[in-house]
DNA sequence: TATTGTTATACTCTATAACTATA
DNA sequence: TATAGTTATAGAGTATAACAATA
């Protein structure tokens, strides 16, 4: 019955991957959040705020400061949508994508040295199970 | 390109977790955090709260608050420790092992619930990757 | 009336710093 | 001097409520 409950291990999952991943962003001026913005926002469809922020699963806001910063940073840029000017279009700008281009790779490296003690097919069973239990964006 | 970061994954995870497991405690007059304190002080040997804290992975001073709570709902008790006056021991009391052993259920069945998509076998796999990446209480 | 973005505000969780009592 | 517990305080991160602009 000493069995650590799975919130725990998701817990501490996150915080382990985090503590890997802050450093690794450290270079690119941006910490792990803002990078879950600009993933999302590099999508092939543009977003508005409210969409990128129900993707990721954040209030909307929450997404006004994300994308503030964001902008200041010259990371992204807001667009009125021409057909609904309530909406704002996030897009990414070049430096942005220059930017996620290279934090991704860094990423992608902590989460391979977060997932190292695992044999590689274990890990992909890892991800693909996380896949499954968690229901992609709502709607 | 389009795959789900593991920070999301493990962030999602918890929060889905935590949402099945939440009303189910709540017959039991406790939360999540404090059902994983409980767990911990249930084990083999006596542990301070400096203990119970390591093992949990959370700050001494967030410790004090935590049994500060149960303490007032009579689900454990502090006892200064005879051989070093300065570490308070916390136990469970008869109250608090029969909260937690049907806390422990309902956790349990949630945990079921939340793992209900996958084969039997890709959920225990889950867990056990989890384990072996998630190192135990340090020291 | 309903929705998007915004602002102000408050709440939760957690940690840091400083105190106390013991060692 | 160092450690366990405590207290006060502050910082993330997040959400709720209310408002402006637009639909």
């Amino acid at each position: 019955m000493s069995k650590r409950s799975l919130v725990y291990l998701f817990k501490h999952a996150g915080l382990r991957l985090g503590e890997l991943i802050g450093p690794a962003l450290e270079p690119y001026g941006i910490d792990g959040r803002e990078f879950g913005v600009l993933s999302v926002l590099a999508g092939p469809e543009p977003l508005s705020q409210l969409e990128a922020a129900q993707r990721l699963g954040i209030d909307r806001t929450t997404m006004v400061a994300m994308v503030d910063t964001l902008e200041r940073k010259r990371l992204v840029a807001r667009r009125p949508d021409p057909a609904d000017r309530r909406r704002n279009m996030v897009e990414l700008t070049g430096h942005g994508r220059e930017v996620l281009a290279g934090a991704g790779r860094a990423v992608d490296a902590a989460e391979e040295e977060f997932l190292g003690p695992l044999p590689g097919g274990d890990a992909r069973a890892l991800r693909a199970a996380l896949d499954r239990l968690i229901p992609p964006h709502p709607a």
